[in-house]
RNA sequence: GGGCCCGUGGCUCAGGCGGUAGAGCGCACGGCUGAUAACCGUGAGGUCCUGGGUUCGAAUCCCAGCGGGCCCA
């Protein structure tokens, strides 16, 4: 069977849509996975995407990457696992039930529809979003396993879950612990430091008067921009090293640092009464400034303790201390061994402790509290300021740090492990790992894993009521023999049916399951071995596990780089994963954030709808590079979008001649054709171009592939190689040569759509079926089934590197026929390429063909000096003219009409050149002449990077004639395109003209009637189809065409 | 306050083992017309963020700073 034809334009939509049915109607990724099982595994873990909408462009990008790579890595004859993945739990899921329920607290959720029910409603929350979110990565063109996804919701994925977090117990490193955390009011939970955004947020900023025991209006300045935690305050810190004043204003004294009084006082007349180091006011004494308000704080001691965390960049030097509400305070207060004091319940409300302000939010009590103090006059100034704040993540309520109860998973005591692991795990790039990541394990503190809410994987621990000893459950198993009370329903260990299991305690107590469940990054953190549901099941799990690759956003540093490491080492004391690729974010085209608030978003779909799938996943490849973030830019899309049409067009141009000529290339081996050095150099080209893309490939460097791609596309072939080799496809018969251009073209398509196979699926896959498909039906039914190959032993560097200077030379001699107004459709006599490089001339004596035959000349010359220049001396008037004076004209006129030539040599012989004056003998030296070189009449001449060339542009009777006729077969071929006429369609020409034209083109009947497909060409009148009167030069020509 | 990244023509970005600054888009001018809702050529346009240092030579390496982004405190 013969090639087809293409469709004369490149319909994205068509294509990705027909190549997507024939995926999946004959399971091509089954198959393709199938073929490769038995070849050395390369095993992948997909980052789960979280089901909570529709993706967005950094989500597609996401696994665009994951899907290129990995489409690579198959083709290069590896077994990929490549299972999709999907988090399902947590509060953003929550939340948004919450909004579709219309409940606003907990108490509501727990009341009015009842745990069960709100869980039930997540999960189905969650999968309607994995369904939508699965069609629209489907749409990417994006190969992974869909249909068997490992989703964090499911029992034998929480039952792996729960093993880590034996694990953990086993190791010791599970403790339940009073420490200050993050807390969300709203969602009256604990928040990870991966669940916090930060923001700008105004709050008041007030300085305050503690009073000092045992003195009159003596007090120490302190500063907070949280009022609502001073009724938690339990000491003031100062630095031990700092030096501190009294400083009397106004008959008042405050006691603050040195550095800070000018901030505080310029303005004023202060005095400063004494100097201390900070290490010198440990255990001075104060009074809590709302020990009246707060009857509980009479029942405490209020000393200055030392900090070395105290700053000097704002403030007063004294910083207030609430171990209750802060995570330095608490560290601090421990060390001290202060109360700690936290008067707020879980909703952020005051409790009965906080005496006044019992039942007011902490927020709102803040103007209170500021009213209070300023009325006892203990409020020295009230300013407001603009800061950075943490939110919680998903519901934007400010944060507030709370001393609470939580499981806490000690990260510090594994932490260096973690840094010797990070060792054997490689990063792309480099600085992802060996400088960023580095740092936030660093910087790690104990991971607060307790969550007390609701759609999330249980907390396996169950306590005993009696001794306070825990166990914590690996498996559904063992919790099914431990059960003492209550039953399981099916395998269903979501809340709230497993908190109605109890065990028995080793003491004879009942053992009851802490209420809490996991943060959700414990969730994705074990999806290593939990989406293989190890230890239960091993066969997988020995298989594939650990995995060779990862790549998410630089957003996971926090997020599940670090968690994947952490569960990782409880459970095996290893990292899951070697390579990892840490790309960017895409935001919109000024670098901002795409958010729904600005506006500002791009969905993929709107890419694809304007432009396609592959020029979407084409563009984000190319863009830049993976790890920077990407500013989407439409016109850069466009720009993309321009290549692929010229790659269609290649491929229209291809297929036209090849299904002309029912070219079949299984037909033919190579010895049977004829080969020009443009062949050989087009296939030395791909296959140079296909080393590079396998490189930046393996290397994760897409933007090098992209690029290289791009720059073979539009400047080697579409540019260059189709515009060689036109002239031979116009050959009728079964010629060598023409066929040698066939068989090189051909070859050249199929290697590069063997190379953009990754990239772009779709128009390959269908470029593939016509041309390899098409005329061979054993091949292998998908392009992503072919084995990667490139052909080292095809790639010529010195024939590429020949051909670079060529196309530089021919590119002068359209500048230099453009210079000269003279038309590239005529022919001229002769160019000479001058260069002193034996290197260039040898290239250019190579290739001499095609620069003849491109540069539309009849004579070709190289040399490394043009004889023809002539070269003309003049007088420097800045030397001679103080020398000679009224002289000056005269020798000009001598050295006008002497040749340069020999006034040069002269000069290069004896370093002197004389002329005569009348009776005067004038000494010219080097510097007395400019020498000019001028071209001869008719030579048009521009230089290229090595030399320059000379351009003949003499016309003489042939050039003439020649000229003549092009110009009379371009009228032709445009009245063909006039009548649309078919490529191959014969015609009968008329001309009417002049005698001397008909002179001018006799010679030509033949070329002409060749190149517009005339079976007769007369000088007559006829009655035809198609008349039209053209002016040629000064002639007038009347143009018949009679269709045949 | 700390860590990381980025800063190159009007725009989007390459280059970044030190050796004459590149591409595409846009703009201006010209050309081509059987790949044609295309295509090609030419030109203008740059303190390679700033300042120091190393060096014969720095966009590139080092230091300091400025601006932007992300992450953390």
């Amino acid at each position: 069977m013969p090639l087809r034809e293409a469709e004369k334009s490149y319909n994205s939509h068509r294509i990705e849509e027909k190549v997507q049915k024939f995926w999946e109607d004959h399971k091509i990724y089954q198959k393709t996975n199938k073929m490769r099982e038995d070849k050395p595994k390369y095993s992948f873990l997909d980052g789960p995407p979280y089901c909570s909408g529709r993706i967005h462009l950094g989500t597609a990008w996401n696994k665009i990457l994951k899907d290129t790579y990995l489409r690579y890595k198959s083709m290069n004859g590896f077994s990929i696992r490549r299972q999709a993945g999907w988090d399902t739990h947590g509060l953003p899921i929550e939340h948004k039930v919450e909004g579709i329920l219309g409940l606003k607290s907990k108490k509501e959720i727990e009341n009015t529809i009842g745990i069960d029910n709100f869980v039930k409603k997540c999960k189905e929350f969650a999968l309607e979003n994995k369904k939508i979110m699965t069609q629209q990565f489907k749409s990417l063109g994006v190969w992974m396993d869909w249909d068997n996804p490992y989703v964090t919701f499911d029992t034998k994925y929480m039952e792996s879950c729960w093993w880590t977090l034996k694990r953990a117990h086993e190791k010791d490193l599970l403790v339940k612990d009073l420490r200050v955390i993050t807390w969300c009011p709203r969602c009256e939970t604990a928040l990870a430091m991966a669940e916090i955004d930060y923001e700008n947020k105004e709050d008041p900023s007030i300085y305050v008067k503690f009073p000092l025991m045992d003195t009159e209006n003596e007090y120490i300045l302190v500063w907070t921009t949280t009022p609502w935690t001073l009724p938690a305050n339990m000491a003031v810190t100062v630095h031990p090293d700092f030096e501190y004043v009294y400083v009397a204003v106004k008959g008042e004294v405050y006691l603050m640092a040195e550095a800070l009084v000018d901030s505080l006082f310029a303005e004023d007349d202060y005095e400063i009464i004494r100097t201390l180091k900070g290490s010198q006011l440990e255990g001075l004494m104060y009074q809590h400034p709302l020990k009246d308000e707060i009857p509980e704080q009479k029942g405490f001691e209020h000393k200055i303790i030392l900090g070395e965390h105290v700053t000097l960049t704002d403030g007063t030097g004294c910083v207030h201390t609430a171990p209750g509400h802060g995570p330095e305070d608490f560290e601090i207060g421990k060390k001290y061994g202060l109360d700690i004091f936290c008067p707020v319940d879980e909703a952020g409300m005051f409790k009965s402790e906080a005496g006044k302000y019992e039942g007011e939010f902490v927020k709102e009590a803040d103007n209170d509290i500021i009213n209070d103090l300023n009325s006892k006059n203990l409020l020295l100034k009230r300013e407001t300021i603009t800061h950075r704040y943490g939110f919680c993540w998903r519901c934007k309520t400010p944060i507030i740090y709370l001393a609470t109860e939580q499981w806490f998973l000690k990260i510090t005591e594994i932490k260096d492990k973690m840094l010797y692991e990070l060792e054997n795990i490689s990063w792309v790039p480099y600085w992802s790992g060996d400088n960023r990541f580095r740092n936030w394990i660093e910087n790690a503190r104990d991971w607060t894993i307790s969550r007390q809410r609701y759609w999330g994987i249980p907390i396996p621990i169950w306590i005993c009521e009696d001794c306070k000893k825990i166990d914590v459950v690996g498996s559904i198993d063992e919790l099914k023999q431990k059960t003492v009370k209550g039953t399981l329903k099916g395998d269903f260990i979501h809340r709230p049916h497993v908190d109605e299991i109890f065990l028995k305690c080793s003491c004879g107590g009942n053992m009851k399951r802490t209420p809490d469940v996991l943060d959700v990054w414990i969730d994705s953190g074990v999806a290593g071995w939990a989406s293989l549901h190890y230890p239960q099941e091993t066969e997988l799990f020995e298989k594939w596990y650990p995995y060779e690759f990862i790549t998410e956003g630089h957003d996971q540093t926090r997020g599940w780089f670090y968690s994947q490491l952490g569960c990782g080492m409880v459970s095996f004391d290893k990292s899951p994963y070697k390579k990892v690729l840490m790309h960017g974010f895409t935001l919109d085209e000024d670098g901002r954030k795409m958010s729904k608030s600005l506006g500002n978003v791009v969905e993929p779909e709107e890419v694809i709808d304007e432009h396609g799938v592959d020029i979407l996943r084409f563009y984000l490849l190319w863009g830049n590079k993976p790890w920077d973030d990407l500013k989407f830019n439409w016109e850069e899309v466009k720009n993309v979008s321009k290549m692929f049409n010229i790659l269609w067009n290649v491929y229209v141009f291809s297929t036209t001649y090849m299904s002309l000529d029912n070219f079949d290339p299984t037909r033919y081996n190579e010895n049977q054709l004829k080969f020009r050095k443009e062949d050989r150099w087009i296939t030395s080209r791909i296959n140079s171009v296909g080393k590079i893309v396998s490189k930046s490939l393996e290397d994760l460097h897409f933007h090098k592939a992209t690029r290289s791609i791009n720059k073979f596309i539009i400047e080697d072939l579409s540019r260059w190689y189709v515009r060689l080799i036109r002239g031979r496809t116009w050959i009728e018969k079964e010629d060598p040569d023409k066929l040698g251009a066939y068989y090189t073209l051909y070859n050249v398509l199929k290697s590069l759509i063997t190379l953009m196979a990754p990239i772009t699926p779709h128009i390959t896959e269908d470029m593939y079926k016509n041309l390899v498909l098409g005329v061979n039906k054993e091949a292998p039914e998908s392009v992503h089934m072919l084995e990667w190959n490139v052909q080292e032993d095809l790639i010529h560097e010195d024939l590429e590197q020949d051909m670079d200077v060529l196309r530089d030379i021919i590119e002068a001699c359209a500048r230099a026929r453009d210079l000269a107004r003279y038309k590239l459709r005529w022919p001229v006599s002769e160019i000479v390429v001058v260069s002193e490089d034996h290197n260039i001339l040898n290239s250019v004596e190579s290739l001499k063909k095609i620069i003849i035959e491109q540069a539309n000349t009849k004579n070709l010359v190289t040399s490394t000096e043009f004889q023809d220049l002539r070269i003309n001396a003049l007088p420097n008037m800045k030397t001679l003219g103080p020398k000679l004076r009224g002289n000056v004209p005269k020798v000009a006129k001598i050295l006008e009409s002497t040749d340069g030539d020999k006034i040069r040599e002269e000069l290069k012989l004896n370093g002197i050149y004389k002329v005569q004056i009348d009776d005067l003998t004038v000494e010219l030296t080097e510097e007395d002449i400019v020498f000019e070189t001028e071209l001869p009449e008719n030579v048009a001449n521009a230089d290229f990077n090595g030399g320059s060339v000379y351009v003949n542009t003499r016309i003489t009777d042939e050039i003439l004639s020649e000229a003549m006729s092009r110009e009379l077969i371009r009228r032709i071929q445009d009245m063909r395109k006039d009548l649309d006429l078919d490529v191959e369609a014969n015609i009968h020409v008329y001309i009417q003209c002049s005698d001397h034209f008909k002179d001018l083109i006799h010679d030509f009947k033949n070329f002409i009637s060749h190149e517009v497909r005339a079976k007769t060409f007369d000088f007559a009148e006829e009655k035809a189809d198609y008349t039209k009167k053209w002016k040629l030069e000064d002639e007038e020509i009347l143009i018949s065409i009679k269709k045949k």
